[in-house]
DNA sequence: AGCACGCCGACT
DNA sequence: GTCGGCGTGCTC
């Protein structure tokens, strides 16, 4: 390529903040100072529409041609540290045009927010203007917010909110109308990293002594007791410290430690801590080098040689329960990591525990970076700049560990493949599997997905060959597969029975419990919910915002005085008294959950020592991992819980694993309802004698005939494949095609109404138009499953068709178009293949 | 989204 | 005659 020096006088730039309808590359000068430091993937700030609003902007293209005549220049650089590399701004533009999200929300999602710059809107009075002047129309509320920006002569619109509620914004655009106060933007700067100020001593000891006896010869004079005992406090420490710990035992706070920097008794030194939680202490107990079988062995090799081939390829591991799957990733890293590569290994959240982490800290120590929602933004920053700069090379983590900007990416490793939570639901929605796939071809890098129960979209691509196969059919160590029993609960309903705890299982629980053993109980949520409703009339009680059954909960251990609350936005109430739509006082209990499992044990086995483990019982951050923790060392003996008691946890002292209801998730109105349930059981069947001990599995179900809990039963994932991939192609589902779903959201049904129509007459029209080579079915509008959130309502469009250049170029038009007229529109989402319907 | 331009009703 | 309503249209 021809480079002349100065002839690239211009830059593509994105407008972080512009909404999907607008967001284009927009061409600007490049003034001739900042020429040398404006290259790709690089922020600057341009203005930007008829106001020339400052904007935050991140620089696509550089060239010596504009595309319009006029061209407006770029103010200035971003004061950021960080740039998008080159993979990444690619990286970004591609999510831009697979998920229709804006650019900005794309490079949002892919940098550490913390170091990232925004606009803030500030507000000052306006200088030299008399309050008593204001007209009559002033209100006192207004004047309240005006004085209070005198006050303090500049203040953001996040501190006017945080002070005044979410209603200021009126009151503050009323006093920028009547010319009161002046609104201005700024750059806010983002942060490089998590700082903390040390205090140390910035005069030698006689002197802080001559200070402290109030001796003439001193330099300073010191009144306040606080800022003396601080001194004393400094001198006995001898070093820096931290606000914190210079300032315990004494009554003193930030006010005397500024007081005594500024005199200069004290020195205020600015440092970069580095915190990284999980690099917990190396006394963990290094996984054991695994002896390999034949398969797995032979599983290493042939991945190590896909890696070598310095081809972008993928793979997938599929492995029964048990078959080592994890020494199998280890053995990959290890050689990974040994060529000098660096590697993503991807878990599940629910996965994603200390311990898990700590086997893989064990072996690699602090070549690890961990990174997970619970991360703070001081923590994510962090992890962020250990790994691009290469000092960790090897990251765990969760869905968005797939934009860990690793150097020299080698390998990509998605376990539980399957998992619908690599499924983003936030714009942008992407699915990590996606993006793992662009990164492994960008750096021609090894894609490895692995799972005992693969997605039918991937185990049909090894099938086609796309995938290379890998299969590992032995159980690791020779433990056998439990003995399952499939439990008829119609049987039990008939005998009068209405326990959740079948006759079968609860007298296994009492043995397992006698022999000193212990047992897993698994609750599918979905169908357990436990809901009140009338006898009467069947009139389920909804929540007043949402359309959704409320959740009985046992408030304060009783099980009588209980409450009802919403799992959709939280509202609590207590229990009616009497039918809302009947007035009939007969109000019944339906369905089951943990808690009421819980009671139910507790009345049947007295000796059982219970745990529950579910979302009510570990939100706290690591409670779930201290709650496993005390299980597995005995302090329970019986656990009880959701989906999470079937992830990967090694208890080898459970020998009975329980499902209630295992048919509960089969009759879920999404078309991958067989799929979920099949995982579900093949999981929570494998979690039953790991040890060495005979497990048992007894699995409840009104439905014992079903093949999807027949095959789960007997493990057997192919005939399972086999049947529904026909299903699949038979009904045209993915991956026979692709589902999109358009989603409209407005406070006014009527209006919601009128557009939901609208945009379908004009996806016929498109469809039969200018994109009549794009086949589509379409569906709808009708309303969403949960008609109502929190006052709002939402109608959907299905649409099944073939994702490709040209659908996604028809869908984008849509969002423009609707996006463009008017903004008291309903909002228009749209998700490509969610995870859930 | 924001902001300007533009064309019709109740105020000095 | 002007201030101000929000309809329409553009943003390098």
């Amino acid at each position: 390529m021809n480079r002349c020096e100065g002839a690239n006088e211009y830059a593509g730039v994105y407008i972080l903040d512009n909404p999907y309808c607008i967001d284009a590359s927009y061409d600007y000068y490049i003034p001739q100072d900042i020429r040398a430091s404006v290259t790709p993937g690089v922020f600057v700030t341009v203005p930007f529409g008829h106001g020339n609003r400052k904007q935050i902007g991140v620089v696509a293209t550089v060239h010596s041609t504009a595309s319009a005549k006029r061209i407006k220049s770029i103010a200035g650089l971003c004061a950021e540290r960080i740039c998008l590399s080159f993979e990444m701004l690619s990286l970004c533009l591609w999510l831009h045009e697979q998920t229709l999200c804006t650019v900005g929300e794309a490079i949002r999602c892919v940098l550490p927010s913390a170091s990232m710059s925004h606009m803030v809107d500030y507000y000052s009075p306006v200088p030299g203007l008399d309050p008593q002047s204001f007209d009559r129309h002033v209100e006192a509320s207004h004047l309240l917010v005006y004085n209070y920006i005198v006050a303090r002569e500049r203040v953001s619109m996040q501190a006017l909110r945080a002070r005044f509620g979410a209603g200021v914004g009126e009151t503050v655009t009323f006093l920028t109308d009547k010319g009161f106060v002046h609104k201005f933007t700024e750059e806010k700067q983002g942060s490089d990293g998590v700082f903390t100020t040390l205090y140390s001593l910035n005069i030698d000891r006689d002197e802080a002594e001559r200070i402290l006896a109030g001796n003439k010869t001193a330099a300073v004079r010191l009144t306040s007791q606080k800022q003396k005992a601080l001194l004393s406090r400094a001198l006995e420490l001898g070093r820096s410290a931290d606000k914190d710990e210079i300032c315990r035992g004494t009554d003193a706070g930030a006010a005397q430690l500024k007081a005594l920097v500024d005199k200069g008794v004290l020195t205020a030194e600015k440092k970069q801590v580095y915190r990284n939680p999980y690099a917990i202490v190396d006394d963990f107990t290094p996984m054991p080098d695994p002896v390999l079988n034949h398969e797995q062995a032979e599983a290493v090799r042939a991945l190590c040689e896909m890696a070598d081939s310095g081809q972008a390829r993928a793979a997938l591991l599929f492995g029964v329960t048990g078959s080592g799957k994890t020494y199998v990733m280890a053995k990959l890293l290890d050689k990974i990591l040994a060529d000098g590569k660096g590697a993503i290994l991807m878990l599940p959240e629910i996965s994603l525990t200390p311990q898990s982490v700590a086997l893989f800290c064990a072996r690699y120590g602090n070549t690890v970076a961990v990174i997970h929602s619970g991360l703070s933004a001081g923590e994510r920053q962090d992890a962020y700049a250990r790994i691009s700069s290469g000092k960790a090379r090897l990251v765990i983590g969760t869905r968005s560990a797939v934009f860990a900007p690793v150097p020299n990416l080698g390998l990509i490793i998605m376990d539980e493949e399957q998992e619908h939570t690599y499924k983003s639901d936030q714009d942008p929605k992407y699915h990590a599997r996606d993006v793992a796939r662009w990164r492994c071809a960008h750096n021609k890098a090894l894609l490895l997905l692995a799972s005992a129960t693969p997605s039918l979209e991937s185990y049909a691509k090894a099938q086609a060959g796309t995938y290379t196969l890998l299969t590992l059919t032995e159980r690791y160590n020779k433990t056998n597969l439990p003995e399952v029993t499939v439990a008829d609960m119609r049987t039990e309903a008939a005998a009068g029975f209405s326990s959740p705890l079948g006759s079968l299982l609860t007298e296994a629980l009492d043995n397992t419990v006698k022999d000193g053993r212990q047992a897993v109980l698994f609750l599918n949520r979905r169908g357990y919910h436990r809901f009140v409703s009338c006898a009467s009339c069947g009139t389920a009680i909804t929540c007043p915002h949402c359309s959704v059954a409320m959740t009985y909960h046992v408030k304060n251990g009783t099980y009588t005085d209980g409450e009802l609350i919403c799992h959709w936005c939280g509202t609590r109430m207590p229990v009616p008294t009497k039918c809302p739509s009947c007035d009939s006082p007969h109000l019944r209990h339906n369905g089951f959950g943990t808690q009421r499992v819980q009671e139910e044990l507790e009345t049947l086995l007295p000796d059982a020592r219970v745990m529950r483990l579910d979302a009510d019982t570990t939100s706290a951050k690591f409670s779930m991992d201290k709650l496993l923790g005390e299980f597995r060392d005995g302090k329970a003996n019986v656990m009880i819980g959701t989906q999470m008691v079937t992830k990967g946890h090694n208890f080898p002292d459970v020998t009975l694993v329980g499902v209630l209801l295992a048919d509960a998730s089969l009759y879920v109105d999404d078309y991958r309802a067989a799929e979920r349930t099949f995982a579900m059981l093949t999981q929570v069947i494998g979690r039953a004698g790991r040890g060495d001990v005979q497990g048992r599995a007894i699995i409840q179900t009104n439905n014992p005939d079903s093949d999807v809990i027949t095959l789960a039963c007997a493990q057997d994932y192919h005939t399972f494949y086999e049947r529904e991939i026909k299903l699949r192609r038979l009904l045209t589902f993915p991956p026979y095609c692709d589902i999109v779903l358009l989603t409209l959201t407005a406070a006014d049904e009527k209006e919601l109404m009128i557009h939901a129509v609208r945009l379908r007459e004009e996806l016929d029209r498109l469809g039969s138009g200018d994109f009549c080579d794009v086949p589509m079915l379409i569906f709808g509008p009708f309303e969403a499953p949960v008609y109502r959130v929190e006052e709002k309502y939402r109608m959907r469009l299905v649409i099944k068709c073939r994702l490709n250049k040209r659908s996604r170029e028809l869908f984008s038009k849509i969002l423009i178009r609707f996006g463009k007229d008017g903004a008291k529109k309903p909002i228009l989402g749209i998700d490509f293949n969610p995870s859930s319907l």
